[in-house]
DNA sequence: AAGACACTCAACCGCTCAGCA
DNA sequence: CTGCTGAGCGGTTGAGTGTCT
C-alpha cells in the first residue's frame, strides 16, 4: 500500500509559478489569511496543491521576507546555530527574521559549506578537517576537557549573544569583519543547559497581528489601508523593498492587487 | 561566438509530527 | 490507544543563469 499523495496529481499544476498565480495567492491570503492550506488553492482559484501554495507563500511571497544575500552577521549566526542544532533549518530560520529555512539551507549548501571547507573546517562537525583525519575516531566531545569545554562554551555564548544581538537589532552592515568564527561546542546532551539552545528551542510566540495569519474573510481594502495608516506599522514595513519592485512578477498592473500593496513609506498604492 | 561547465535557488518529494475523533 | 488528516521539515532535483575555455 503506497503512501497517498499529498494532493491529487491529476489536474494539479507543477513547476514555476506564474505572475498570475502569485497574484491570486497574494490576493487571497492578504484578504482572507489562510485557513487550511489544502483549501487555499481551491478558494483562490489555483490549480496547485496546498503544499505548493504554502511553500510559495512562506518562501517567496510573504511580505515580511528580506531579499538578497545573507549579511556577514546573519551568516555568522547561521554557522553558530548550525554548530549547535545541526540541519534544523527551520529553527535557525526562526531566529533570523525575514529569512526562510529554504533560503538558509540553500545559502548553507552553496556558500557557507564551501567557505568552511576552504578554511579547513568540517561543515558537518565544525571540527578542523585535519584533526578529523588525524584521529578519525575522535569525536567532537571526547577531545575536549571539561574545563576547556566550559571555557569554550562561555566564549561561544558571548559571541553568539553579540552576533544575535546585532542581527536582531537589524545589523545588516556589521562592524565585525567577515571572518567566520566557528563554534566547536556541539553537545546534544548539554543543549538543555545551554541558554542559547534554550532560547532557540523556545517557541516564537506569534504576535497574532499578521493579517495573513488570520482567516478573516471580512478584511477588505480599507482595513488594510487603515492598518498601514495606523500607529502599528505594517508587518512588512521597511523590510520589503522588493514589493516596490512588483513588476518583477509582471504585476505592474495596479488593478491586480489594488489596495493591498501599499507603500508604507508614502502610503501610495501600487 | 558557442559549447561546456559551474553555480544558484525555487520547487518538489517523502517523511515525521501534532491534533483530533 | 489507534488511525486519520493536515502542516511542517529537511533532503534533493532541475531549470535558469553566469562564467570559463
Amino acid at each position: 500500500m503506497g503512501r497517498q499523495p499529498c494532493c491529487d496529481k491529476l489536474g494539479v499544476k507543477r513547476g514555476p509559478w506564474t505572475a498570475e498565480e502569485d497574484r491570486k495567492l497574494i490576493n487571497f491570503i492578504l484578504t482572507n489569511g489562510h485557513c487550511c492550506w489544502r483549501a487555499v488553492p481551491k478558494l483562490a482559484g489555483l490549480l496547485r496543491c496546498g503544499k505548493s501554495c504554502r511553500l510559495r507563500w512562506t518562501n517567496y511571497l510573504r511580505p515580511d521576507l528580506k531579499r538578497g544575500l545573507l549579511t556577514d552577521a546573519e551568516e555568522q549566526v547561521v554557522i553558530d546555530l548550525h554548530a549547535k542544532l545541526g540541519n534544523r533549518w527551520s529553527k535557525i530560520a526562526a531566529k533570523l527574521p525575514g529569512r526562510t529555512d529554504n533560503e538558509i539551507k540553500n545559502h548553507w549548501n552553496t556558500h557557507i559549506k564551501k567557505k568552511l571547507i576552504k578554511m579547513g573546517i568540517d561543515p558537518v562537525t565544525h571540527e578542523p578537517l585535519d584533526r578529523k583525519t588525524s584521529s578519525p575516531a575522535t569525536t567532537w566531545q571526547s577531545d575536549v576537557t571539561a574545563e576547556s569545554k566550559t571555557d569554550e562554551a562561555t566564549k561561544q555564548q558571548s559571541l553568539q549573544n553579540d552576533v544575535v544581538r546585532d542581527v536582531s537589532a537589524g545589523g545588516s552592515s556589521p562592524t565585525e569583519s567577515s571572518t567566520i568564527t566557528v563554534s566547536t561546542g556541539r553537545s546534544s546532551s548539554s543543549h538543555d543547559q545551554d541558554p542559547l539552545v534554550k532560547w532557540l528551542l523556545e517557541e516564537d510566540p506569534p504576535t497574532g497581528n499578521e493579517p495573513w495569519l488570520s482567516f478573516a474573510g471580512s478584511v477588505d481594502v480599507d482595513d488594510f489601508s487603515s492598518i498601514a495608516a495606523g500607529p502599528a506599522p505594517l508587518p512588512w514595513d521597511g523590510a520589503t523593498d522588493w514589493l516596490l519592485d512588483y513588476q518583477d512578477f509582471g504585476l505592474g498592473d495596479s488593478s491586480l492587487v489594488d489596495g493591498y500593496m501599499v507603500n508604507s513609506s508614502n502610503g501610495a498604492k501600487f
